[in-house]
DNA sequence: TGCTTATTTCATTTTTTTTTGAAACCATTG
DNA sequence: CAATGGTTTCAAAAAAAAATGAAATAAGCA
């Protein structure tokens, strides 16, 4: 029964903006977890998404009922995908995050982080298999070899199709 | 120092066999993960691509140093996204299984069971929303607005997106 | 410079996911 | 139709991932 001690600042419907904001939370949660990022991380974009002013970072954990640690943590890694960024508020001395509201770029930047080196080092790989199967005589050899040559183009198309794939999110 | 108790059926060198299985186990352990798939299921999955013949459960187990509870998991899992196939193998009651080489088609199953349904429930919470926000008359309605509005677009931008790529990569 | 407030870091705890191993179940065959 | 071999299931154990909370650090202000 304790007063909400976050600022109601205005005289509409407070639970209309609430509706929003938790439908936002349960979005984001599920998109984020398909990235296999952390519950906390899709909580904090998605309060941030609907929320028309800049949130500081206490009260996001305070909103959201997670630990400050948690919240410092999920800042951090929103930031680097780029998913939120920080406004500056005069007299305040917090920082305060507004979330990047094209989130398709997200996507893109997370193509570019965490897909594309995996497939750097998948082409190392390939490289390895075939010194391997050319040093020594193997039985079955053929197959081997298509099994490689199968790796190789799925490398090599993945790596063709997904920076595309980037390029056309990030318009 | 102990021999190799697996069956060694060649003359050529079982090491090169070895190495090359290594590389795929290493791979696919990272891909499936990469999809949010365990790693027991990766490490099957990499054995059977570079396995010329089709391996019994017991076998798979064995190599992988796993649990059979792990492996039978783990091929219900690689069963359901069509990854691998059953060979039957005349005079032998267990089931022999291989790897659907063509794992692109992988990629195709796993956008349409994994993110599809996720896309359709996003639907049905941005119709939600809107109702939310068309009931109660809120401050920043615009704010609000735009916010579902680029919502909306996302979602059907994926949705005609995605099954494209599902198509494409079922060739 | 020292004081205060904000933020990060990280060891510990909690939660979630994965693996194990044994029992139950199934299916073939002698 | 029992016995054997193969597979699944599932409760418990182990491992991995995430969240907490408090100490350390940084940063603005008097």
């Amino acid at each position: 029964m304790s007063p909400d001690a976050s600022s109601v600042t205005s005289t509409s419907s407070a639970s209309a903006k609430r509706d929003l904001e938790i439908e936002s939370i349960d979005f984001f949660v599920r998109m984020m977890s398909l990235l296999g990022l952390p519950r906390s991380v899709g909580e904090i974009y998605g309060l941030l998404y609907f929320s028309p002013k800049a949130l500081p970072m206490d009260q996001i954990a305070a909103r959201l009922d997670i630990s400050i640690g948690s919240t410092s943590q999920g800042l951090k890694t929103l930031r680097s995908i780029k998913a939120i960024r920080s406004a500056y508020i005069p007299g305040d001395r917090r920082d305060h995050y507004l979330a990047e509201s094209e989130f398709r770029r997200l996507f893109s930047t997370f193509i570019k982080d965490e897909i594309l080196p995996h497939l750097e080092s998948a082409k190392d790989r390939i490289s390895r298999m075939e010194k391997v199967l050319d040093s020594e005589p193997t039985e079955e050899k053929d197959f081997y070899k298509i099994r490689i040559e199968k790796l190789k183009r799925l490398t090599q198309a993945s790596g063709r199709l997904l920076p595309a794939l980037a390029k056309l999110l990030k318009l």
